[in-house]
DNA sequence: AAGTGGTCTAGACCACGAT
DNA sequence: TCGTGGTCTAGACCACTTG
């Protein structure tokens, strides 16, 4: 690129498509569209690293900087990791310090023991209405339901209700899920190509019904920590969303407000 | 500042006491560490506008490019507010915007209606055993204990039991409490100069004992979200604990995990 | 028009990791 | 030693707000 004054941004119009329209966006977000989009895409998989800084900027035609500043928004989203010296890579849910990122709950006493899981159904129904709603689902659509148990340190205290998009867990089933070593999400990721980026949470409240109560070893009318979790992916589309139950007497769900 | 061929941060030591030690602290780091002492000292009060970057990078003898790196993160942080055109400001409590970051308690339908409170007392004790762990105080040193029921449409929704640290709200009282208008957190960074940068809450499901039942017009035993909350200022000096205890039948405790 | 933050560039050098 | 990300600078221009 020819090393002009510092005009040559002109050059590049915000959005070559979009002409006159009053929307402005600078090219460090023009940047950071076109490397979701490949992540998207999946020309780099979860644990890969991306090209480097000057490749990118090569290959966009931009400066570093700017290529570095929309990595830089990518990395803070979490979709990005960079290690110095090294490169970097797409964010994946199978590294150890990414893991607890998605499951809040802690132990009164310090750190986090195993956790074993136990599968308690796993099937493909058509998407009750609420379900459907929530998933941008069409009524009638196939949707995955999954009912499982968290147990720590041999205790029962998590009862999650999981409904998965139908048409993106195809041949998703009971024995892949118990027979997978590794948290629910990296699976997902790495047999399914869906990879959850964020989620919004609803916590309540409520009082065991009978069945939850039998599961988790409770009397009927235990007061659980009710969180119903809408899980995104790329482009905030909807795949998941689950209603956990905790029990709430040795543990804690952990939340940090700034 | 002459324009000495870049090698000019080498004259700026990453910290002129410690000498030898192996850390090392990029310029903007500190800069961000000169920014946040004043603030701290009350060199700027919240609402008011900073120096402009420019002047600020003449003061530290640095680029405006660093300055403006430094910024960035304590905008991030929220300790800082940016305004395009205008100036860079220090954060307040009292904005409309940034209200409901630390209150997170949303109504099933829509949007937050006004909210009322209600003060049942406002003491000045000895710090229990717990409380002055918490807050890093000498046991035996003076705390205030503050509790409240927050009404949302003339409903009683929460009751909060509250701690401060006794040494930083010397004079307030539960009239002081009443007569404010506007978030209880804005009072305290006005009258009292204590802001509150983040906090760290645990969430649980428990029973509503007696007397909080009848506060909250309940019956006992009614499943309550409990959230406890160390808050912390600048430095990460723990200054207040709370416990807030929420009827979440027609509320919810909003999150979002990215 | 002047001042502020926001974007973009180009280039130098530093810290880290692999070779 | 080389390639990667990380820091720092200097300067130009853009977008927004105020006078």
């Amino acid at each position: 690129m020819a090393p002009l004054p510092s005009s040559s941004l002109s050059d590049v119009p915000a959005s070559p498509s979009e002409s006159g329209g009053p929307a402005f966006s600078p090219l460090y977000q023009q940047i950071k569209g076109l490397i979701t989009r490949s992540l998207q895409a999946g020309e780099w998989k979860p644990g890969e690293a991306i090209p480097s800084e000057v490749d990118l900027a090569a290959r966009f035609r931009v400066s570093q900087g700017t290529v570095r500043k929309a990595i830089d928004e990518l990395a803070a989203e979490n979709l990005l990791v960079r290690r110095q010296g090294k490169g970097t890579f797409v964010a994946t849910h199978s590294e150890e310090k990414i893991q607890y990122r998605f499951l809040r709950l802690m132990p009164d006493d310090g750190e986090q023991g195993s956790v074993d899981r136990k599968f308690i159904d796993c099937r493909r129904v058509r998407a009750p209405a609420d379900v459907a709603r929530a998933l941008e689902l069409k009524s009638g659509d196939a949707a995955l339901q999954i009912r499982r148990v968290l147990y720590f340190k041999g205790q029962p205290v998590v009862f999650d209700d999981i409904w998965l998009h139908g048409g993106l867990f195809k041949g998703l089933t009971a024995e892949r899920l118990s027979d997978y070593q590794g948290p629910m999400y990296a699976l997902f990721e790495t047999e399914f190509g869906v990879r959850m980026i964020r989620a919004e949470e609803k916590l309540r409240a409520v009082a065991a019904d009978p069945a939850t109560a039998a599961l988790l070893n409770l009397a009927e009318g235990y007061p659980l920590l009710s969180v119903e979790r809408l899980s995104l992916t790329y482009g905030d589309k909807p795949v998941e969303i689950r209603r956990g139950l905790y029990n709430t007497a040795s543990h804690f769900y952990r939340n940090e407000v700034s």
